[in-house]
DNA sequence: AGACCCCTGGAC
DNA sequence: GTCCAGGGGTCT
């Protein structure tokens, strides 16, 4: 988003080309609406990317896993998985890629974005909160805690990637009850989700294989992560190898030794 | 909580 | 061939 904004705010849409109808959505008013329009405002709300017209439309996309932006040169040229295309005055062309097509697309008037499913259900943006408000919000929540942080309804835009990281960070087991959380863990878990959010954000985020910022850079967070990704490699704490377990069914990385589960016996 | 689904492709 | 992948929906 932040490579994309200065690139295309300001410029007019002159024609766009739908070459699959995949990552279309059910509900979505005609894409071609946007035609003519000049884009107004780049927008993130949660793993939304949001983009404002100057005729009261807007565009909600979501990137998923393997969905990307990018404004083609000679090494990212459009191939087969390029799903839409639009060309912008004095910019040129913008592409919408996504080779495994779980991402969408869909438009909207602006003034009713709100009330877009995808975006009602959304919880709060973990970077606005302050620590009373996230204690607040964790009270009377339960479950494991690392499926509260993928919960987008409790927190939105925290990832597999950035749970694991948040809770490493913060040495809280990824299967510990929320209801169980010490009052001192819970403002260790904040301050944890900000350092890492932060962090990734500075850094261009997170490059595992397919992942390139609308300049078809890859992020450089990756060199960062504590556990994700490195099962088997031995902890920073020198105590212990990262284990990988199958929470929700995602990848779960953790340090056995930093990161204790509750003692059900206590 | 878990299984299975959407889809493509890389690693092994 | 099998397993895996930054997400997330549905069904039991």
């Amino acid at each position: 988003m932040r490579t994309l904004r200065p690139r295309i705010v300001g410029a007019r849409v002159l024609s766009l080309n739908i070459h699959s109808s995949h990552l279309l959505r059910s509900r979505s008013e005609p894409l071609i609406s946007i035609k003519g329009a000049v884009v107004t405002k780049v927008r993130r709300r949660g793993k939304l990317l949001l983009l404002d017209f100057d005729n009261g439309k807007s565009l909600i996309f979501h990137l998923k896993m393997t969905g990307q932006i990018f404004l083609p040169d000679g090494n990212t040229a459009p191939d087969k998985h390029v799903h839409l295309s639009f060309l912008l005055s004095s910019v040129g062309m913008v592409c919408f890629r996504d080779q495994r097509k779980f991402g969408y697309c869909v438009c909207r008037t602006t003034s009713s974005l709100s009330d877009d499913p995808a975006l009602s259900s959304l919880g709060p943006e973990p970077l606005d909160l302050t620590k009373g408000a996230f204690y607040e919000l964790l009270k009377g929540r339960r479950g494991r805690i690392k499926n509260l942080l993928l919960n987008q309804s409790f927190l939105a835009g925290i990832g597999n990637i950035y749970a694991d990281e948040i809770l490493f960070r913060s040495k809280i087991h990824p299967q510990f009850p929320v209801e169980r959380l010490s009052r001192i863990k819970v403002f260790s878990l904040f301050n944890a989700i900000e350092d890492i959010l932060t962090a990734a954000i500075s850094q261009g985020g997170s490059t595992i294989r397919d992942f390139r910022d609308s300049d078809g850079h890859p992020g450089r967070f990756q060199n960062s992560h504590k556990v994700y990704g490195n099962e088997g490699r031995l902890c920073k704490c020198g105590r212990a190898a990262v284990r990988r377990i199958v929470l929700g069914g995602r990848s779960t990385y953790f340090c056995p030794r930093c990161q204790r589960p509750l003692n059900k016996s206590a």
